[in-house]
RNA sequence: GGAGGCUUCGCCUAGUCCGGUCUAUGGCGCCGCACUGCUAAUGCGGUUUGGGGGUUAUUCCCCAUCGAGGGUUCAAAUCCCUCAGCCUCCGCCA
């Protein structure tokens, strides 16, 4: 949610953010107009509650043969009472819808434009001079490291199977990726996968993309697309201590997603899959650190990819393809040799006080008082890097080079070969 | 799945049987001030959260808030209903 008082206060600033997604303003409108149909229905509540407040005293203290004549104006008034009651929670209703309805808004500096309208702002390392390259699927199979027919036959499309060494690749890029966030002072979490409706609404995944998500209907819970919404949910309702900075978690979980709409794209292989595995940064920050912190988590995953060794570029995205929740997002696309082009392996967004508003979460300001902090969340590392690595470390004989950083984690191997 | 108990403003807690004097008690913690060679101790004051209003220097006023939502009533922490969470025991499964 938004913050109302800004909107009181810059109703234009909100509808230029508004034409920079790409969406309606009159959403805003409407949350303009809800806003001040709440604040006249509090106020006339609030004033005949106080006047019933004032008459049930003095029943209170009425003799016996005062009593039945203010009783019955008592009555009276209690029904009026009622009624404004009833108009409030209503106004209070559509207040809410109003403002769940209108995305984030969106950062200084991020491009206007659609999905097309990104910014690259560097690209780094050295594009792979490859012959012929096998595609991470081919490669896969060759290592026995991949197995999508017999996921096919267990879960359906989209589903997959990594044996053997792909199995140890997965848990060796996760357990680097977790040591590093430790390394930088995140506390690491394993994530619950299933989580109440609330919860994932507070996260903002139930707007446009809803049908992105598995709900369990039996149960009315939701399945994550990632642990950012367990993370987000994990402070809700709490009045969270920023004083000695950042609150910092790592979050290692399956990810669900239904990946409606793209049928046919990127059906080879395991870049597109409905169950994948993430560790995920996620901050909370005071709003007016939550740049800063962005920039950091960038850094932070331009780090892991370093450590992978993999050419990669950076890009702004722009304000039409950030989601309701982000005010700004960077994300990381690996080189991809075998298609030629880049491939989303991280995503960093800012949420500032879209989330924290919407979950009640909330530190004490420089004056004691309570205001919502920022929530912030980038990728660190997820099964689809396997499919960069593989790729882009391919060797002619068919072989693949484990890159250092990652020998460690693999017990000191440094190349997989059929 | 069955039976019972519990949920009060950071934490603990009084109050619920028997509705109004609850404008929610006390302790701990925390903040401020005083006292003090320092610390500690002591004393005094403050300390739920949200919304609105008057001053904007302090302060003050109104409304809501006792797990959530309904209901009864002139009036609900208190009575009734529904739901959630936690605990204990039983059953079932590991």
């Amino acid at each position: 949610m938004i913050d109302l008082r800004f909107l009181r206060d810059n109703p234009d600033a909100v509808r230029a953010s508004q034409r920079a997604r790409g969406e309606s303003e009159s959403l805003v409108d409407e949350l303009l107009a809800a806003d001040e149909r709440r604040r006249a229905a509090v106020a006339k509540a609030d004033a005949l509650r106080g006047e019933q407040k004032t008459v049930s005293n003095k029943v209170k203290a009425a003799s016996k043969d005062e009593r039945p004549a203010l009783v019955t104006a008592a009555r009276e008034l209690a029904a009026t009472v009622k009624a404004a009651e009833a108009e409030q929670t209503e106004a209070d209703a559509a207040l809410r819808e109003a403002h769940l309805a209108v995305p984030n808004i969106v950062e200084e500096g991020a491009p206007a434009g659609g999905e097309d309208d990104y910014v690259v702002i560097r690209e780094v390392g050295t594009i792979p001079q490859l012959e012929n390259p096998l595609d991470h699927l081919a490669i896969g199979e060759k290592l026995g490291a991949i197995d999508m027919e017999r996921g096919s036959k267990v879960g359906g499309s989209r589903f997959f199977f990594l044996t053997g060494v792909g199995a140890l690749l997965e848990l060796a890029l996760l357990n680097m990726a977790v040591a590093q966030a430790v390394e930088y002072g995140f506390t690491p979490m394993i994530t619950p996968t299933l989580v109440k409706p609330e919860i994932m609404g507070g996260t903002g995944f139930l707007g446009a993309h809803a049908d992105e998500i598995y709900r369990l209907e039996a149960d009315d819970l939701y399945l994550v697309g990632t642990s950012e919404v367990a993370l987000a949910g994990y402070h809700s309702d709490e009045i969270i201590d920023l004083s000695n900075g950042a609150k910092r978690y790592a979050g290692w979980s399956t990810c669900y997603r239904r990946e409606a709409g793209s049928y046919g794209k990127d059906t080879r292989g395991i870049i597109r899959v409905h169950q994948f595995d993430k560790v995920e940064m996620f901050s909370y920050t005071t709003l007016d650190q939550a740049h800063e912190e962005h920039l950091r988590l960038l850094a932070w995953e331009e780090e892991m990819l370093a450590k992978v060794e993999i050419p990669y570029r950076v890009i702004d995205v722009a304000a039409g393809d950030l989601g309701s929740s982000a005010a700004r997002k960077f994300d990381c696309e690996a080189w991809l040799p075998s298609q030629n082009r880049y491939l989303e392996l991280t995503s960093t967004s800012n949420c500032t006080d879209f989330q924290s508003r919407r979950l009640n979460i909330r530190h004490r300001g420089a004056n004691g008082k309570p205001e919502p902090v920022a929530t912030l969340n980038g990728t660190l590392a997820t099964t689809r890097w396997i499919v960069s690595i593989l790729e882009n470390h391919q060797q002619a004989d068919g072989s693949v080079t484990v890159p250092d950083a990652l020998r460690p984690f693999l017990g000191g191997r440094d190349v997989l070969a059929p």
